[in-house]
DNA sequence: GCAAATATTAAACAGCTGTTTGAAACTAGC
DNA sequence: GCTAGTTTCAAACAGCTGTTTAATATTTGC
């Protein structure tokens, strides 16, 4: 399997060796990933996996059983790890958006775990399951404050204003119409075909993008720090 | 007999003035936008129009002949001609830019027709149905097509030219984030109740955002008018 | 008013869903 | 080699799915 060497073993696996459980929560990771929650049936799960119908419920209890653990797990994935430590690190705060998009985006790569999680986030915006919730709490939630925090020290406004939420939101919608939106856009532009050296032009573009306007709110603010205007248009 | 006055004559609804097709169809609108083909159920619909079960079958040969007629129905919404309307006015790009998203905004107050639309396009996007392919062409590519002139207008430069499309991109990603991630949004953002005047505060900002670099590449490219440079970053 | 066409109904169809069951196959510990 | 505990298995379960059917009700043309 050619491991990756990291010192930090891997997560779970208390249960060493236990096929059965291993393999149910790969095939329901692409399955759930492909189909949504419940689109997804037990039986072709396990038909990818190679077990009997039974086995589902004899190690999750549940379906949402199962589903819950592929989405806890999908949680733990290192890409989320390394996307919270681009934010925490003290790099100038441009450089940290940029490296945030890039990192996000290659995240994208086909056959990747993020891209799993991606793909099931996806379905959740569609169908919502209740696991959603504790989902939205645990991982979402931290992101996007980490993303206010970072966008309004580059335009120098509060975390909690409008325009900084704004700026976030236009941001975050620029990754997400490639993660959600992908085979609308490959009809549209069949020449997008998510290599890294793609995926990377795209991650700048959007840095770009959006800097132009981030640069041009800070610098607003610096020309008149504390006098009230009314909004420039 | 309340015919539709066409010359070429609707294709069915030789009975005009059926209830029971167009109870149908708009129960189906519903439900079809709140839980996507594959999760709604004929019984669903049926009750909610308050018909027989069996009322489908006789009326649409099919659940997904029902369904396509929905699509194409929404399709034709007003809202959708407003769009097409607004790209072709010859109005200055940069306004036309803005009447086009706000508009878009607008569409999605909720309980109107074109949110019903988003919302489907949204389980689409999650879970292709085989009807998704005939409403790419017909809707998405056109207006697509026109985002891209627009935009090439705007910047100064060709239809085709990767810029131009990763710009649409960036604008249309912006929009789509409210459309698609709505829910996940107003957890992490309480505030956000969608009233026509939030709306347009938001429509205002993606504009602004959006703008701030275009205007950045025309500026750039006129001053250099002609001179084949490295690229910029 | 009547026959033909159209529309609605309750009931049933085969097939799939998640889940349970009880027996069989394993895997230790001794 | 035997027992106790764990894991797998084929088969069945109740319930839901889209669709069909044959009988009934309604509307239409004349």
């Amino acid at each position: 399997m050619q491991a990756v060497s990291r010192t930090s073993g891997p997560v779970q696996s208390q249960a060493a060796g236990d096929p059965t459980r291993a393999k149910l929560l790969k095939a329901a990771g692409r399955a759930f990933a492909e189909r949504g929650f419940y689109a997804t049936t037990i039986r072709e799960i396990c038909m990818r996996a190679g077990t009997n119908v039974a086995a589902v419920n004899y190690h999750f209890h549940d379906k949402i059983g199962l589903y819950t653990e592929v989405l806890q797990q999908s949680v733990r994935a290192k890409h989320f790890e390394s996307i919270r430590d681009a934010f925490d690190r003290s790099a100038p705060p441009e450089e940290t958006l940029r490296a945030v998009i890039r990192m996000r985006l290659q995240g994208m790569r086909s056959g990747t775990v993020p891209d799993y999680q991606f793909r099931i986030m996806a379905h959740e915006l569609a169908q919502p399951t209740p696991v959603m919730s504790r989902m939205i709490n645990k991982v979402s939630r931290p992101i996007y404050q980490r993303f206010l925090e970072l966008v309004g020290k580059i335009i120098g406004l509060p975390t909690d204003h409008e325009k900084t939420r704004m700026c976030v939101h236009s941001i975050m919608g620029q990754i997400f119409l490639y993660v959600l939106a992908a085979p609308v856009l490959v009809r549209l532009w069949p020449e997008l075909d998510m290599t890294p050296a793609q995926l990377d032009r795209i991650a700048d573009h959007i840095s770009d993008f959006s800097l132009a306007y981030l640069r041009e709110v800070r610098s607003a603010h610096q020309r008149m720090p504390r006098v009230v205007r009314g909004k420039r248009r």
